[in-house]
DNA sequence: ATCTCCAGCTTGTATGATAACCGGTCAGCA
DNA sequence: TGCTGACCGGTTATCATACAAGCTGGAGAT
């Protein structure tokens, strides 16, 4: 039995009908403020029931790309996504990457210097922890970069504004595929490197445990726009193009 | 007829359901990977029928926050809302609104900051020429706010970061009703508060056009903090609770 | 001409049934 | 004992049908 692949699974019917209704609206086949075809209309159009169909559109409502009114019908939003936030899966375009990494710079330096003033006893000792583990370990070993990680989301965490800290460990989730290729791609790390960023984070934690916002997040600062450079993303304020 | 009001149109009982479970996630009353009830079982619990609970399930599967397969159940997913960045409509409750208040503060500084560097002309132009327009219109008055928002949006755009520009926009979509309302809810605007509002958009401006970087980001955050605090919402950086 | 009311459309909700799927149980067998 | 495989209960996925509630437009009454 050779070649053999993982099956692939049935795709449920309601996600292929609400993706091919956002394809729909997203080109335009439907303008804005346009009334779509019924929820039976629909069903019969994609042959399924009309059960899918509104799944399917209670997706795109929470989306906030239709709006449906009782008795009325289904009416493509004026404004697509205006209250949601979405990037793209995979950010490939460095120019991109070099933009999302520099919002990550201006709300993770804010959020060092709420740090700074906010952080208790026990937040603290993670931070020193996590500094600890990074010192001892292997440097580019993989407790490396997850307690380097851990770092940064027990700042986050500690500005203790949960819309800081959701946002960054959104940034970050979309910003790990894109910075682990980039580092891949760059040479690989000097051991100076490696005691550089150690160099930041002290200084990062030097400064929230002394209680000094504006030095938290200039430290802060300098330490993500350095690794901006490691990158090979450019500095913080680059003059791009 | 006396004392007449919006009506409340009756919510659907999908974006109920759905509204308390993705709350109950978020507080970790499910763990992540943990399994939720079974459609069946949360119909009970909530006293609408399973459909109710599938519509809401599925606005769930497509914000990511659960994960289901035929057969086994719903599970929390890992990391809720990695590739998506969302809101509530209107957050009602005064921290929420100081909270989010508190990450623009954070991105539009910053974007101030980059707008000293980047703008260009004719973005030069704009921004003088909303200050023109907000000094010799009435205070208060509709066309006022609009300028207001116009002047923001304009050094967003400066900062030629996209990201920058739609994040503070989706932002701003967010907290335009919240503001009104804390707005009407403040003491009305005095004369001074709008001279104040005037002087601190002017000293943003200057430093943007003098090509100060820190200055304009220090600017930006002492008007948003400022307009913070005329809205009830206490300063950027307090020692709340 | 104007008003009232209702038929007929829409979405929202409820109910019941079937199919596909999964994990565990347990009789049957070597 | 140890393994296999059919079976069972529970769960999601889908379907079909019915009724409630909201809206529109036109027929019919005034």
């Amino acid at each position: 039995m050779t070649s053999i692949t993982s099956v692939t699974r049935a795709p449920r019917l309601s996600d292929e009908v609400a993706r091919q209704l956002t394809a729909a609206i997203r080109s335009g086949e439907f303008a804005p403020g346009a009334r779509l075809p019924s929820e039976k209309e629909l069903a019969e159009r994609f042959e399924v029931s009309r059960m899918v169909v509104r799944e399917a559109m209670s997706r795109l409502k929470s989306d906030e790309l239709v709006d449906t009114r009782q008795g009325l019908g289904a009416f493509v939003s004026a404004e697509p996504g205006k209250s949601l936030f979405r990037l793209e899966p995979d950010p490939a375009i460095v120019k991109d990457l070099h933009d999302i990494f520099q919002l990550r710079v201006a709300v993770e330096g804010a959020a060092a210097g709420l740090a700074a003033v906010r952080a208790n006893r026990s937040e603290l000792a993670a931070m020193r922890a996590c500094l600890r583990e990074m010192k001892v370990s292997v440097a580019g070993r993989e407790d490396d970069i997850e307690a380097d990680n851990r770092f940064h989301a027990t700042i986050a965490r500690a500005s203790r504004n949960p819309y800081f800290d959701r946002f960054l460990t959104f940034l970050g989730a979309n910003l790990h595929g894109a910075i682990a290729k980039a580092r891949s791609n760059t040479a690989a790390r000097h051991p100076s490197s490696v005691l550089a960023v150690q160099a930041e984070h002290e200084a990062v934690f030097a400064a929230i445990e002394r209680r000094d916002a504006p030095a938290a997040e200039a430290a802060m600062r300098r330490h993500l726009s350095a690794a901006m450079e490691r990158l090979g993303l450019g500095p913080f304020t680059g003059a791009r193009s």
